[in-house]
DNA sequence: ACTATTTATTTTAAGCTTAAAATAAATTCG
DNA sequence: CGAATTTATTTTAAGCTTAAAATAAATAGT
């Protein structure tokens, strides 16, 4: 398994010694302020070019995807937050006029979220800049790279989501 | 370059056609995904196991490792996180009784913040788990994927410094 | 020594975020 | 139908986070 210097009981295996996952933890870290720091910098960038923070981005994003607009409940599984936050969120945009409201005629208790004319506009703009600005902050890598990294990262996603559920 | 279906300009480069970035806007996500994901899990299981935040977790880290203590604007700069966000955490700790906080003899602006030895016992255990869960979750990746991704994100980490740096 | 600047920290105002409790409409089931 | 449950959303309380303004002590330059 590992290489590293264990102390190990003689002839059996590692019994009753904890295990070291330092590597482990140094990969976690790394992973975390590779994604701190681009996150970092898009939130700086939304901020500063177009005076919109991530969360905003983020929902104006869903709702660019789903014309004929979404509940809360659709938007807060997808972007995996929870039905309060998204309440201030939408009240917010609503009031900066970049997203419309209307009470669905199915259900009286929910309602349809979407994105106005003005605020698909301003969303586009944004959108085609921010991708430019993370092509950029990986411009770096080779393409081989991205695909590595792409895979890599798929499989821990993989591991991730079968660590949270209960697991095997 | 790349292999998809840009439309050239026939003889020359791709003028005035704003680029195909889909791909690394993909990368991202996913980048992001693993990241928001594991962090997700380790804040749920730091609030159930010990009733504590990351925010909180991570300013006790930096401080296991500096056993004579630090200044707020040193533990500033190492957690990459604003002063006054500093100034509210170390406050909460304090009052806990995880902290203790003395004036610098050097300089009376600063601060010298240190864990009690309560504080350091109580941070240990919780490290311990801490890095268990995170072997956990990164669990399915070999060894060799999980050297891979690091040199990956090493990469990441150094192309992104460089764009939000001014670059070249 | 005195003034200007820098440095350490706190305060303020605004927004993001969550879990848990509250509301209210829809659905299920006896 | 009518009670019990589920579902959609809002409210509440607490904490995290930042940028910008305010304080106050230290340092530098004259």
């Amino acid at each position: 398994m590992s290489d590293h210097a264990i102390p190990l009981d003689a002839e059996t295996k590692a019994v009753e010694m904890p295990e070291d996952h330092r590597d482990e933890l140094r990969l976690w870290l790394r992973l975390l302020t590779c994604s701190n720091l681009i996150e970092g910098e898009v939130r700086r960038r939304l901020r500063e070019r177009f005076d919109v923070t991530l969360p905003r981005f983020d929902l104006m994003a869903q709702l660019d995807k789903a014309p004929d607009g979404m509940t809360l409940s659709d938007l807060s599984k997808r972007m995996m937050v929870s039905n309060g936050n998204l309440t201030g969120l939408v009240e917010r945009l609503v009031a900066s006029g970049h997203l419309e409201r209307r009470v669905s005629e199915l259900d009286r208790r929910a309602q349809i979220i979407r994105l106005t004319e003005a605020g698909q506009a301003e969303f586009r703009t944004m959108a085609a800049e921010h991708e430019s600005w993370i092509a950029e902050l990986f411009g770096d890598l080779t393409e081989k790279e991205q695909r590595d990294l792409m895979r890599l990262l798929a499989k821990t996603k993989l591991s991730a989501r079968r660590a949270v559920s209960g697991e095997a």
